[in-house]
DNA sequence: CTCTCCCT
């Protein structure tokens, strides 16, 4: 038996009430059944673990001198103030009574009873002591940088710090709000909650959220939480951000396209609101603008350095120790070696949930079959396993039951994209085992039309932290790197930024919109690459959103009313004008819901035959269209009955009723924009076809040969196994999205006709390609 | 012969 020892012996010591120590075995036993089982065609070998003590490098130390840095900006960061605020150090005792008993005028019993109780764990986080400092930081500078580990409360308490900084003085124009920008709606909305319910109100008073389809705010909310791209929305409207005194925008290590826009926005925003003397239109003093930037990485000398060497204030955060083991050795079969490692655990350590972090679908589907078939194979002694996948198209049921405790004698295994990365808290986990890898969106620029590319990519290091950080929330915990301590130091920092690698046809459109007609001077804190803003120059110039001196146009501006992409607010555009926009609204919100449809890939067959009985014969828009109908068709009342439908017809009733949600809001955007949506083509689909056509004319191919060649762009394109067009041969296709996986995949296709193509104003050149 | 993840 040709396997090495495996020792835990370099464990850090557990705390004394911990039962860890007296029941870690110093060698794992591998369960003969399994190596039986797996034997056949390769050997069980133990995964080898080195552990590591990995150390995060301060930027500025905590000991006050901070004259370590060798950076450019040295002696700036020098003269601003590095503080440290660290709960140790500091007394809070009698300092939390005095800004909570201030307004403590007419509520309800119980929300002041709630707010005193959880007044006192407001005063054990650690950014608490740092309360003062914080505030001095504010009111002494435009901008301030807090880098806030996780755990340190920052989100929930720097915008109440804020709240008492502003008081609402008869001088002051209007009433202080604060908006507080996350990149996820359930982060705003569960924020939001908490923060009213430390203030001793209830949502929608002192504190408000405001995300999308979910707005509540009223004429007394100061503090709102809302999501980063809602506060874009809103700049769209209003372009000084003139109702905000203080703009808070958090997670932005994560660097999203709208926390991206956001951030140089604010900055122009600055210049204008907090020059000396400066006046609105109305000729009333303007009031300045605070800027709060709250990242939980070390790249805040990046924010500060955008913001003129803003100051930097370090948090400590709260977090159990978490174990990290490398591998001794790299290898790419990291499917393999995630089972090997989970039963060296699930064998050999004490009781605790183990969460698999893997790249998609196709992973954790092989895993889940392989530890399903070794678990059942092992001894009657061990634990049972229970296996959870855990994705974002993982229906709401399954979805909870990640989240409840595993029964008896029973051990959970959650297989996890990076769902489970950010943000949400699965109890129970002690465990973590990283692959180390991700699937990653890219953009790649090529002669006039860009290419979205999906592939497997190696983490970042701050991905890889995040990932670690998940086995530490409840006690301490360990996480197995499948990957070399020696990998991990080649991995880079940071993902790349989204701005850096996606199409930015939205993004142009609507810095177009705020009056930012030279997209190449803004002050991006990363600037795009040249070629990409040309290319979304271009599409804009072709959906008829610019004009040729590439100046915004009112057809520009109507596009930008709708929350859709731009091709998109084309296609519906041109349905208003062919008649058919009920359809469309229906089919968009469909589209941008996907996928409609499951898929398990042990039912494969099962889910496609269900997906032909609504199959439409001009393809994917027109089938998803069926779905919608039918599911809307069936009575209202009868949730259960519905849901059972969708169940039986591999239907995601979740997407469908997100979908529907959207299609709604557009309505409503129609009725205000005095459109009549209520128009519809009925069984004919020319006019939708058509419509689809005039904003996705980029998304076509023509068949030759039986394949697919691009109108532009002139590669070979495949139709999606999962597309109902998949194995039928047409004239001509459109498509929703290109991505390269595999293979070159067109996805969300319908048949088109040839001369539809040729009557394009794009290819009105007499049809370069056709016949 | 198969789709990381958010957001308006």
């Amino acid at each position: 038996m040709a396997y090495t020892k495996f020792t835990f012996d370099d464990d850090p010591q557990p705390p004394a009430q911990d039962s860890i120590k007296q029941t870690t075995p110093k060698t794992a036993p591998i369960p003969t059944a399994v190596l039986a089982e797996t034997e056949k065609q390769k050997a069980f070998k133990v995964v080898d673990f080195q552990a590591s003590d990995e150390e995060i490098d301060l930027p500025f130390p905590l000991g006050g001198g901070n004259s370590t840095s060798t950076s450019s900006n040295k002696r700036k960061r020098q003269e601003s103030a590095h503080l440290d605020i660290d709960a140790s150090g500091f007394e809070t005792v009698g300092k939390k009574g005095k800004t909570l008993s201030k307004r403590d005028h007419g509520e309800g019993k119980r929300l002041r009873e709630e707010r005193e109780r959880l007044a006192k764990e407001r005063a054990e986080l650690p950014i608490w002591s740092g309360q003062e400092a914080i505030q001095k930081a504010v009111k002494e500078n435009d901008t301030v940088v807090i880098l806030g580990e996780t755990g340190s409360g920052k989100t929930t308490q720097v915008p109440q710090f804020l709240l008492t900084l502003f008081p609402n003085t008869p001088s002051t124009p209007r009433p202080p709000r604060i908006a507080v920008t996350q990149p996820r709606r359930v982060a705003a909305l569960s924020l939001a909650t908490r923060v009213a319910a430390e203030q001793g109100t209830k949502v929608g008073q002192r504190v408000g959220h405001s995300v999308r389809f979910d707005t509540v705010v009223g004429p007394a909310t100061r503090l709102v939480y809302c999501t980063d791209g809602m506060l874009v929305r809103e700049l769209l409207g209003d372009p000084m951000l003139s109702q905000y005194s203080a703009i808070i925008i958090d997670e932005a290590h994560e660097r999203n396209i709208s926390t991206d826009i956001l951030l140089g926005s604010l900055r122009e925003i600055q210049k204008i609101r907090n020059a000396p003397g400066a006046t609105d239109d109305s000729g009333n003093p303007q009031v300045p603008l605070k800027v709060i930037v709250m990242s939980a990485t070390l790249d805040a000398e990046r924010f500060s350095t955008f913001f003129n060497h803003c100051p930097i204030l370090y948090v400590r955060g709260r977090q159990h120790p978490v174990k990290i083991y490398h591998t001794e050795e790299d290898s790419d079969q990291y499917e393999d070696l995630a089972v090997r490692t989970f039963f060296q655990i699930h064998t050999a350590r004490p009781d605790g949930d183990v969460l698999i972090f893997l790249s998609g679908q196709e992973d954790i589907d092989n895993l889940a079959q392989q530890i399903k078939f070794l678990s059942n194979q092992l001894e009657r002694h061990y634990q049972n396993v229970l296996v959870l996948p855990f994705m974002a198209s993982t229906s709401p049921l399954d979805q909870a039951r990640v989240f409840q405790p595993a029964p008896a004698r029973t051990r959970k295994v959650i297989l996890a994209t990076n769902v489970a990365e950010t943000s949400i808290t699965i109890p129970g986990i002690k465990y973590v085992i990283d692959t180390g890898v991700c699937k990653e969106k890219n953009y790649l620029s090529r002669r006039g039309t860009g290419i979205e590319t999906l592939s497997l990519k190696l983490v970042s290091q701050s991905a890889a932290q995040q990932r670690t950080g998940r086995a530490g929330r409840e006690g301490p915990g360990f996480c197995y790197r499948l990957y070399t301590s020696q990998t991990y130091k080649k991995m880079s920092a940071a993902p790349l930024p989204e701005i850096l690698r996606t199409n930015l046809s939205s993004v142009v459109l609507q810095l177009k919109e705020i009056g930012v007609d030279d997209v190449q001077s803004f002050g991006f804190l990363d600037m795009p690459h040249p070629d990409f803003i040309t290319e979304s120059l271009m599409t804009l110039y072709g959906l008829g959103a610019l004009d040729k001196t590439l100046h915004l146009t009112p057809t520009g501006s109507r596009m930008l009313k709708f929350p859709l992409d731009p091709a998109q607010a084309r296609i519906v555009l041109a349905s208003i004008d062919r008649s058919c926009t009920l359809d469309i609204l229906d089919i968009l919100a469909l589209a941008n819901e996907t996928p409609i449809f499951t898929d398990p890939i042990d039912k494969r067959a099962e889910s496609a035959e269900a997906r032909a009985s609504f199959r439409h014969r001009d393809g994917d828009h027109l089938t998803m269209l069926n779905v919608l109908r039918s599911y809307e068709a069936l009575p209202k009342s009868d949730s259960a009955g519905r849901k059972l439908w969708c169940r039986d017809r591999f239907v995601n009733e979740r997407n469908l009723k997100r979908a529907i949600q959207a299609r709604d809001q557009m309505r409503e955007i129609c009725v205000r924009e005095n459109v009549d949506w209520k128009t519809t083509a009925g069984d004919d689909s020319e006019p939708i076809l058509r419509s689809l056509l005039d904003g996705l004319f980029m998304n076509t191919a023509i068949e030759r040969d039986g394949e697919y060649k691009q109108m532009v762009g002139n590669s070979i394109v495949k139709i999606h196994p999962s597309s109902t067009m998949f194995g039928r041969r047409a004239n001509a296709i459109l498509y929703g999205e290109i991505v390269h996986t595999s293979n070159t995949y067109a996805r969300s296709v319908s048949q088109v006709q040839y001369a539809w193509l040729a009557e394009l104003p794009m290819f009105s050149f007499a049809g370069a390609g056709l016949e």
